[in-house]
DNA sequence: GCCAACGTTGGC
DNA sequence: GCCAACGTTGGC
């Protein structure tokens, strides 16, 4: 089983949200390195779902991956911002996964927090100039971040 | 609101 | 195919 981090903003679509619906496809992405990562993805691998551009940024809670080669609809809708005029019903551009809710971390896992863990130091969300909306973790930090979570640290 | 990092676009 | 200009991401 693999470790993937995927990030969310709150505002438009968090944990909360994901809860409510459980399954949600993840629509939208428009980088190539995110869609390889999706396209490298297996049911039943392990989601760390993180909320960017809000304060405090940082890992809210789990998903898994439910679902593999789901069409991205938003590429067909000219009403949506990531429509594509170049693709097609016949040639999609762009596909990604369905995601399902797990669980609620009892304790929000801030960024600045993963920073301060020296197990965490090599951590591709920590690179600087990192923006890669999906991107790969080791079965450790994905473990690591998950027991942080479980339990109050501070 | 700033700005570093980095992806994309388009002229040549 | 190069690369400057431009746009976007996302932490701070």
């Amino acid at each position: 089983m693999q470790h993937w981090l995927m990030k969310t903003e709150p505002e438009q679509f968090g944990i909360t949200d994901l809860e409510r619906v459980k399954v949600e496809p993840w629509s939208g992405v428009r980088n190539y390195m995110a869609r390889a990562n999706m396209r490298a993805m297996q049911v039943g691998d392990a989601v760390l779902f993180y909320h960017s551009s809000t304060q405090p940024p940082g890992v809210a809670g789990l998903a898994t991956v439910s679902r593999t080669g789901v069409v991205d609809e938003t590429q067909f809708d000219p009403d949506s911002p990531y429509f594509d005029p170049k693709a097609t019903r016949d040639k999609p551009r762009w596909d990604c996964v369905d995601v399902r809710y797990v669980e609620t971390l009892p304790h929000y896992v801030e960024l600045a927090q993963m920073r301060e863990d020296p197990s965490l130091k090599k951590m591709m969300l920590l690179k600087r100039g990192m923006r890669l909306s999906v991107q790969p973790v080791t079965a450790a930090e994905y473990k690591r971040i998950v027991a942080m979570g479980r339990k109050k640290s501070r």
